[in-house]
DNA sequence: TACGCAACCTGGGTA
DNA sequence: GTACCCAGGTTGCGT
């Protein structure tokens, strides 16, 4: 299940270097305090174009959708409503459905007003996670590209590229974590999720990861890519 | 109730002006003598792309869809068939129901044999009427415009843009009423229609019109604007 | 397979 | 600012 890095390399365990220059440091403590480090990392993705732009969706990697969200019975009709909350305490809903015609999993209404609130843009990372000791809390959280967090009323750094030129040196230069950023916090899930129960036999073979996958398709945006040996939390590293 | 036109100056009693040229004449003859002017306009909509393209559906302005066709009880949940007739003597059949998503009122099922059939294009407008004197049979019309009928087998001069420019001033252009087309006759309605029993009090307070009306709203997509003193049937005005 | 059609969603405009 | 329309989209089912 773990992602295998139990303790997540990039990190949420609060760095003094990174966040104690802002507002968000309470928030931070806070967590610490009433929980400390309870919430486990399921997986991040980093933005493609199409899931900051007009579709209103965003594409969930189908490894991650059936390990951490299954569709099951019911669900899988309409999808359901999952809920998470982000950094600033905030709850975020969004439905989260199977397409069967593009066969893929994607978080769609909802999902246009965080893209908008966060000021997401392509190469910008949404991250997931959930209380590491079971429990139903999702947590949704970002990163943006660049790592220069700022949650200000200005447009959030959003590099040179406004017009961004999603060129493959320019997402692959993306998915370096330079930095983290700002977006996290503590989620209430109110709706159900039945981690049982799957919708077809494919999603049963996916259940665990069946390869020590370092899978990377760069453009079919998939880029799960864990870079085995990572000691220790040196988040700026970037490769190209 | 009444559009406060009892007597719509676009008119529907005949013209001879307008139709002697042409093989209608003879309906609207019938029309006259079986029940001479009985027909009380309900509304009319120029129609948008959208009401004419792929959607296959007529989005109906809320305030008339509310007004003439109220959705009560149980035909709120599936809403009902309405049945209309045109000029010809065909009977149409189309689905109408209250979208939830998008909060409004629409015609689903047969709305694009009639669009097909009549070649509607943007900027044509559809027509609602109904009896005077009260009973349940439903009209359907339409108007081409530029308002050169020919319900001939060729194209139906579909004006300038066939690749339309749907731009505002064209939009606005296209809700003059030059002159009038061909579409009209009696119909059958075969459908319950309850005019009592309205889903939401908000019907209620539209039930008469407030003001005395001229609204415009020009690319809100209302133009209702009744242009007050109407003469005579002179429907060659066009305004910008 | 392609299309009609039911239901859903969102942005932009408006009031 | 905020709430509401509605034009223009989408998915997905059925035929």
């Amino acid at each position: 299940m773990a992602q295998h890095h139990p303790q997540p390399w990039y990190s949420w365990e609060p760095h003094m270097s990174l966040h104690h220059h802002h507002h968000y440091q309470h928030l931070y403590r806070a967590e610490q305090e009433e929980g400390r480090y309870e919430r486990e990392h399921m997986f991040e993705k980093p933005l493609t174009p199409s899931d900051v732009g007009k579709l209103n969706r965003l594409v969930i990697p189908k490894q991650h959708a059936e390990k951490y969200f299954p569709l099951g019975g019911d669900s899988g009709e309409k999808g359901l409503l999952l809920s998470f909350e982000d950094e600033s305490g905030k709850t975020w809903q969004f439905r989260y459905s199977y397409w069967n015609s593009s066969q893929s999993y994607v978080l769609t209404k909802g999902w246009s007003r965080f893209v908008k609130e966060k000021r997401l843009d392509a190469g910008d990372v949404v991250l997931f996670e959930r209380p590491r000791l079971g429990g139903d809390r999702l947590y949704i959280g970002c990163r943006h590209r660049g790592g220069n967090d700022s949650p200000s009323p200005a447009q959030a750094t959003t590099v040179p590229a406004a017009a961004g030129p999603w060129s493959p040196g320019y997402y692959a230069a993306t998915c370096s974590y330079p930095t983290s950023s700002s977006c996290f916090s503590s989620a209430k899930q109110d709706c159900l999720l039945h981690a049982g129960d799957q919708r077809n036999g494919a999603i049963q073979s996916e259940t665990e990861a069946p390869t020590t996958s370092k899978r990377l398709r760069l453009f079919g945006v998939d880029l799960d890519y864990q870079p085995e040996p990572r000691p220790d939390p040196m988040p700026s590293i970037s490769w190209v």
